[in-house]
DNA sequence: GTTCTAGAAC
DNA sequence: GTTCTAGAAC
C-alpha cells in the first residue's frame, strides 16, 4: 500500500516519500471511501480510498458505493471538492505500512476526514482572498450570510482550547485583518458585521468568522446554523482576547452545545419563529 | 461542516 | 398530500 501511495503522489518521488513518511512507523487502516489528507504549506493532497467495485462485492454495498461516488463526483464538478484524487482498483481496508514493519504503532482515527477541510482550503491559492506572514483569509465555502470570511493563522492551532497567553498578539492580528476585510467590502456602510469564534467548532484549525448580520444566504438552513451565530455559542473575538489576557486561556461553558437547540429567535427584534423558512421570511424585514 | 432521508408536523 | 426537522452517515 505504501508503494502504491508513493506512485500516486505526483510531486514526491519514491525516495523522498520514504524519507518523509516511512520513518514515522505509523500504521493506519483505511475504510472504503475514507480520504487521506497530506497537508503542508506547499502541497495539499487528498487520496481517496474507494470501495471494491468488482462484481464480487455485495449488491447493497455496491449500490451505496455508487451513490457516494456520484456525490463525490458532483462535488468535484462544482469545484467544491478540489483534490488530487487517486483511485485504486481494489484498496478496501488498505494499510499504510508493509506487513514486515516492526512494532508499528497503530493510530486510531483521531478525526473524521471532513474536519480537516479548512487545512486544505487555506492552502489553496484560489480560495485565499488575503494573506500575510501570520494569517490567511478565505471565503466560507458555505456562507451563512452575504459576506462570510474565515481568518486562519498559518500556525497550527486546533481550537480555542489550545489558546494560551502567547497567542494574544496573533488573535489581535486576526481581528485586525477581519476588520480590514469588512472595511474593504462595498457594503460595510450598510451592513453590520460580527467577528467571533464558535465555542465548539466542527472543523479543525482555529478560525475567526467574519460574518455580515443579514444572514441572507441559501446555505443558512437549520436551527444549528442559526443558533451557532446568534447565541452565546458565537464568542466575539474581543471576548476571546479579553479572556486570554485575563486568564491565560479560553474557557467554554459546559452545556454550550445546548444553545444550538434553542428556539429560533430573530437576532434584531428577538421575536420567536416556528420554522427556519418563517424566520428567513421575517429576516427580510430587517434588510 | 454537508447531505440524505424517515417520520413528525402541518 | 407537502413541508420541515433531526439524526445518521460521511
Amino acid at each position: 500500500m505504501m508503494w502504491w501511495w508513493a506512485k500516486a503522489i505526483r510531486s514526491l518521488d519514491v525516495t523522498t516519500f520514504q524519507q518523509r513518511f516511512l520513518h514515522l512507523c505509523i500504521q493506519v487502516t483505511f475504510k472504503p471511501g475514507q480520504k487521506l489528507y497530506l497537508v503542508n504549506r506547499l502541497h495539499p493532497y487528498t487520496l481517496c480510498f474507494r470501495e471494491d467495485m468488482s462484481p464480487s462485492g455485495a449488491p447493497e454495498e455496491r449500490s451505496r458505493a455508487v451513490k457516494r461516488a456520484k456525490q463525490r463526483d458532483a462535488q468535484d464538478e462544482s469545484g467544491q471538492g478540489k483534490s488530487c484524487r487517486v483511485s485504486s482498483p481494489s484498496c478496501s481496508g488498505g494499510t499504510a505500512l508493509p506487513q514486515s514493519s516492526q512494532t508499528p504503532a497503530t493510530v486510531r482515527e483521531s478525526a473524521a476526514p471532513w474536519t480537516q477541510g479548512l487545512k486544505v482550503s487555506m492552502q489553496n491559492p484560489s480560495m485565499q482572498v488575503y494573506k500575510d506572514e501570520k494569517v490567511v483569509v478565505i471565503k466560507d465555502k458555505f456562507p451563512k450570510a452575504r459576506f462570510h470570511w474565515l481568518v486562519l493563522p498559518w500556525d497550527s492551532i486546533s481550537s480555542l482550547k489550545a489558546l494560551r497567553s502567547e497567542h494574544v498578539e496573533l488573535l489581535r492580528h486576526m481581528e485586525s485583518v477581519g476588520q480590514r476585510m469588512v472595511h474593504q467590502c462595498d457594503r460595510s456602510d450598510s451592513l453590520r458585521f460580527r467577528l467571533g469564534y464558535h465555542a465548539i467548532p466542527s472543523m479543525s484549525h482555529i478560525h475567526l468568522h467574519v460574518i455580515s448580520q443579514d444572514f441572507d444566504s441559501p446555505c443558512l438552513k437549520n436551527k444549528k446554523h442559526w443558533n451557532s451565530f446568534t447565541t452565546q455559542y458565537f464568542i466575539q473575538s474581543q471576548d476571546v482576547i479579553m479572556m486570554l489576557e485575563r486568564d491565560g486561556r479560553v474557557s467554554v461553558k459546559d452545556g454550550v452545545s445546548e444553545l444550538l437547540k434553542l428556539p429560533l429567535r430573530c437576532h434584531v427584534c428577538h421575536t420567536e419563529h416556528a420554522t427556519m423558512p418563517k424566520l428567513k421570511e421575517h429576516l427580510r424585514l430587517h434588510c
